[in-house]
DNA sequence: ACTTACCTTTACGTTAACGTAAACTTGGTC
DNA sequence: GACCAAGTTTACGTTAACGTAAAGGTAAGT
């Protein structure tokens, strides 16, 4: 369970996730975490690290600060009345879709590289070895 | 094929793609796609209709439109030199691996929501039927 | 000739997500 | 007690990716 009451400074968090102090700090004003203090001093608690960790989790998606703290909400849907929870889950529906169909995009964008891997050692053939090698067909003509 | 000749008007792709007018002509004014004109109006190609494709499906998994007209642009090695080839093939194995790291973000990501449908649905059965459901857990406690 | 529907250029405005600088406090150490 | 590293608050600056308004051109239909 990773010590339950552990906890970290800022810096220490800046390092481990790699981003600046700033960050953090602006994280929590506009209301994502909430450290405890010290006289003056932050102090961060695992669950502050969780929301951090999720947060960047989907900024590197692609989601916006609003949209990845949609998202951690979610995970606290314990006073919530049935309608709120039932629009909850029409909103986890919407969210699902979308990444699904990021999903599909990625995929091509993977395929994408794999056929620009194929015309650069075609291309390096062409150059090493003697002019017109077979060609290989790219999706489709996207040459300005 | 498609009709490799067919042109498009501003607003037919706008429409097509969901997209304002302005989004379309930002793009030409950063270089992006080059329509011809005929008199003042701009008409434009399959080849601008792709890459104004490829643009937004790179803006759907996240990526700047630098970085969208980055692997585009690796779609033309045509007058490389040899050491071009290289770090353009080492380019393109930057970004894969970013890719990838991307899926797996998101493969998580889509776990966690069905996590949070879970704990919908467990909430919804403590609700009208009697209290003290068994628990799911969540993978960590992010409770504020 | 007038309206309607598109198109154009120019230019200033907006928002998110921080960066950066200034000026100050605090706990430890030499 | 001077100094340093690490922390703090406050506030202004920056960049990307368009939005939005102003002012106008053009071709087709009535």
């Amino acid at each position: 369970m990773s010590q339950k009451n552990r906890t970290w400074t800022i810096s220490d968090l800046a390092r481990e996730f790699d981003v600046s102090t700033r960050t953090i700090r602006f994280y929590e004003e506009k209301g994502f975490i909430h450290p405890r203090r010290d006289g003056q001093r932050r102090i961060y608690s695992a669950s502050d690290r969780t929301r951090i960790r999720l947060i960047l989790r989907g900024k590197r998606i692609g989601m916006s600060l609003a949209e990845c703290m949609e998202i951690i909400d979610m995970y606290t849907p314990g006073d919530s009345s049935d309608a709120q929870l039932t629009s909850l889950l029409a909103r986890v529906r919407e969210r699902r879709s979308a990444l699904e169909q990021q999903r599909r995009d990625l995929e091509e964008t993977l395929h994408a590289l794999d056929e620009i891997e194929n015309l650069c050692r075609q291309a390096q053939r062409t150059q090493t070895q003697r002019p017109q090698a077979p060609r290989v067909n790219a999706s489709e003509e996207i040459h300005p």
